[in-house]
DNA sequence: CCTCGAATAGAAAGCGCTTGCTGCAGTGCT
DNA sequence: AGCACTGCAGCAAGCGCTTTCTATTCGAGG
């Protein structure tokens, strides 16, 4: 029924070892004879059994790219950038690897599972994208996952992702901490004093080193944090939406409202115009990320712009051996903050701006 | 150095067909013995060996998804509905089955590579997602390879996609046409007569199906179509903004400008405002998809909403052998008009709308 | 003309798992 | 007691490929 590679051996008239260095092309074969057996592939329309493959040399050809919500241009954008620098040329067969992206949902135990089939797989590499949950056990389990993952000779980056303590994976971390403090600190320099904050999920390590960032610029000015002032949601913008209007209700003079990432800065933007509030004249709103579409909102929104793809790039090539991995693993990747339309001077404290 | 299927018989006592057969649950096995399986398999941290069982058994837990642009929300949502169905209980194996997303990037070579990657693979299924490209010789490629992917036992389910001739796969396809003809019927009803069309890449299905849909509606109310009306370009935001740039340059009179999507539609957003013209009372714009952040676009965007995950989820379930597929294997997915705030009547006829 | 080594091809032993078939208790019949 | 079953476990034959080791050929040097 399928073509093996006896089949193609047969046509060609050599034996199976031959057609299999001719394929691997690791090996010297002579001119002639190659050609025969392309010519016999190409006539039987031979396809290499990959599991057969992998099998015999103990390896495969897959690279895992695990990403919290595929729907989310955030990882959308690092795993089309990590898969570009993979599917290229430089390993066997034609240099050809299935670059997949696998879709946790953010749920480590969806996370675990595929780490597993993974490892199952005997992936090549796997390269895990975006913040991480922060539970203890969970991280553990990760943490040894990746470890025998690495025993077996997988290669593990991590992309906008903080290290992972007693694992030799490379990491490439985002500075959501600096990041979060610049803008905030921007806000500040406008004359800002009563900001809201809509977090991401809790125990996620984004949300968390985003918020202390905002924290850490409001100490730095000397401002102090209502509890009331800090809203928990999702990463996304109905989560916005609906943390703008909690906390809208629980202190109605808020004069901006920094958000966890872009799409809930859209949200929040929306409940605000709903409210009637102006932006930025009333209310000034700052996300995070700069995805694409934050430039086309109006007004347009003041974020911080992550070099996502450059750092997936950069991860999809230090996963396949073509890039040294950074000094002692880790690298941080910083963010840059974008000052545009969404904010401006509070309407009160017409001051005039420090910046 | 790694724990084999033998090792876990040692340790269990038993012969490693028994533990193949525990771990696989599909021969009957006495409660004990299976405990103490799974006690040994626990112990000695045993996983699966992918390639060796998919080698054996000649099948493997892999189910690939194709998508055109993995940073697009589009194919995001997509993906992930279809990967949210797929992962699930029902295979062997604990049933976790790894689907995986592929990256064409709109190039035909990649789809093609990929397929034959998934090929190679023995893949399970493959979801094939998004518009197709229309050139002829890819396309009979493409169907030569999904006849040789079912032929070995690939289940090929083809989401918002036209169905590939000669080919028993079986395709949820979205009705671009209708809902092209929807919007600018709708458009027309308001009373616009000079709309600019902002067209995807040419020589895709969906680019086609939505502009034949728009000239049916134009067709139909008499309106004779300025061929200075149409634009092609990629189908992102950029391309919006540029497209519309260069509509306005060849024609100013136009009052509306319909997006091939979305994002394209944001862009042509901000060129308008850009050129100093309000949305809609100068100029009305439409969109397609209806993605997330549509419904936050300032005026909220007038566009087609497109059943993204429910089609996606069907998909996955019908690649694993959940649900039926539709008679005949084709189903036209509908799409709904959603009427926003970024169409209106136009400025100069102001005369009595006909809807 | 013979020898030696480089270059190239083949033989064969697995890689780790699945599964058809066989074997062997124990059970319920006659 | 003898028999046909049923239920469970093991044997062993591969699945299709890679790779080590071995064989052959051929050209060059002695």
């Amino acid at each position: 029924m399928t073509v093996t590679l006896a089949d193609v051996a047969a046509r060609a008239q050599v034996s199976p070892a031959t057609v299999s260095r001719v394929l691997n092309g690791n090996y010297p074969v002579a001119a002639s004879t190659r050609e025969r057996v392309l010519r016999a592939v190409d006539e039987l329309d031979y396809v290499l059994n990959g599991p057969a493959s992998a099998l015999a040399a103990a390896t495969s050809d897959l690279v895992g790219i695990l990403v919290n919500d595929i729907a989310d241009p955030f990882f959308g954008i690092m795993a089309g950038a990590i898969q570009s620098e993979i599917g290229g040329p430089g390993g066997r067969a034609g240099g050809e690897r299935l670059a997949v992206v696998c879709n946790t949902g953010g749920s480590p135990e969806r996370e675990l599972t595929y780490l597993t089939l993974l490892q199952r797989q005997r992936a090549a590499a796997v390269v895990l994208t975006g913040g991480a949950v922060e539970d203890q056990p969970h991280a553990a389990a990760v943490a040894a996952k990746l470890r025998k993952l690495a025993d077996a000779g997988t290669r593990i980056v991590l992309c906008g992702r903080p290290p992972a303590p007693d694992t030799d994976a490379v990491a490439l971390t985002f500075d959501n901490r600096g990041g979060g403090r610049e803008l905030t600190e921007h806000l500040i320099r406008l004359g800002h004093r009563r900001l809201g904050y809509i977090a991401g999920p809790e125990e996620r390590t984004t949300t968390r080193h985003r918020l202390e960032g905002h924290r850490a610029a409001l100490a730095a000015a000397g401002i102090e944090e209502d509890p009331r002032w800090t809203v928990h949601g999702p990463y996304d913008r109905r989560a916005g939406y609906e943390a703008t209007l909690e906390l809208l209700r629980r202190d109605p003079t808020l004069t901006a409202v920094v958000a966890a990432n872009d799409s809930v800065a859209l949200g929040a933007c929306a409940a605000l115009r709903e409210s009637g509030r102006r932006i930025p004249e009333d209310v000034s709103v700052a996300g995070f990320d700069d995805l694409p579409f934050s430039v086309d909102a109006v007004p347009s929104l003041t974020t911080v712009r992550l070099p996502l793809a450059e750092a997936g790039a950069r991860a999809g090539r230090i996963a396949m051996g073509r890039e040294e991995p950074p000094p002692g693993g880790i690298a941080m990747v910083r963010g840059e903050l974008m000052v545009r339309g969404s904010s401006g001077v509070p309407r009160e404290s017409s001051g005039v701006p420090r910046g």
